[in-house]
DNA sequence: ATGTCGGTGTCTCACCGA
């Protein structure tokens, strides 16, 4: 499913989420065919990120947040592609709240807002591209009053989202789109591709150096209309050269 | 509260996390 859609839209850099597999199993050489060089940071079973490029090489400069809370566990994956500095990053579910996995996540969202501050202080351009497993806000989830009390909707939760976006960050997608209603993740039951009962928790945040450059967000939503297709739709942006050129 | 999916080990079903 990755192949047909990376054939079919041709994306510049790619992040990736939830990868569930151990390094040896990243299918590298199937990307390569496809033109795309990669860096991964895999693990057995659960989450796992990774980075692709057919545009230039990636010059990997972190991977696991600084004073990360759980070391063992791969969720974010960040290097240098084209004069960009992107961040592949899974943040964790948290599910059932409360409980120690919601603790989890508040605790590496802190970690991620800590680094975030670093990243911007750089003024170097940077996307924060991944699941944040957040709706920041009720416009992006079909029912609000159904999640209140989920981890992926929860006020302290979504009180982080909000400080990164105050920290300067810019959501891409409704910045270009601040009225239209965008999911980026149908859950497998409930029917609720069908019913379009979907969560907008994919997201892509600009610093303030690479805002300006931003020409083009969506969502890829046919491919959920795939055989085996995954939960989440891909979620794009499309940005202009640093110069200003198309 | 519920539901679906894929992976894993308890191993041809039961469980777990998402």
């Amino acid at each position: 499913m990755l192949q047909r859609w990376l054939a079919e839209t041709e994306p510049d850099i790619v992040t990736l989420q939830e990868l569930k597999a151990p390094d040896p199993r990243f299918p590298a050489e199937a990307l390569a065919q496809l033109g795309y060089q990669a860096i991964w940071h895999g693990q057995k079973s659960w989450n796992g990120v990774a980075i692709l490029s057919r545009v230039g090489s990636i010059h990997e400069t972190r991977r696991g947040l600084p004073d990360d809370p759980d070391p063992a566990q791969s969720r974010y994956l960040e290097a240098a592609v084209n004069g960009v500095l992107v961040a592949a990053l899974y943040l964790p579910n948290g599910n059932p709240r409360p409980g120690p996995k919601f603790d989890y996540k508040l605790a590496w969202f802190d970690r991620l807002i800590d680094h975030a501050a670093t990243l911007l202080a750089s003024g170097a351009p940077v996307v924060l591209a991944g699941d944040f497993n957040v709706m920041p806000t009720d416009r992006d989830v079909y029912k609000p009053e159904r999640w209140q009390n989920d981890a992926l909707f929860a006020p302290e939760v979504r009180s982080r989202y909000a400080d990164l976006l105050t920290q300067g960050w810019t959501d891409s997608l409704r910045h270009l789109h601040p009225d239209e209603t965008i999911y980026t993740f149908w859950d497998y039951f409930r029917n609720a591709w069908a019913r379009n009962a979907g969560l907008r928790i994919d997201h892509l945040l600009l610093s303030p150096s690479l805002a300006p450059r931003l020409v083009a967000a969506g969502v890829d939503r046919e491919t959920r209309n795939w055989e085996k297709t995954s939960d989440h739709a891909p979620t794009w942006i499309e940005l202009a050269e640093p110069d200003g050129a198309p």
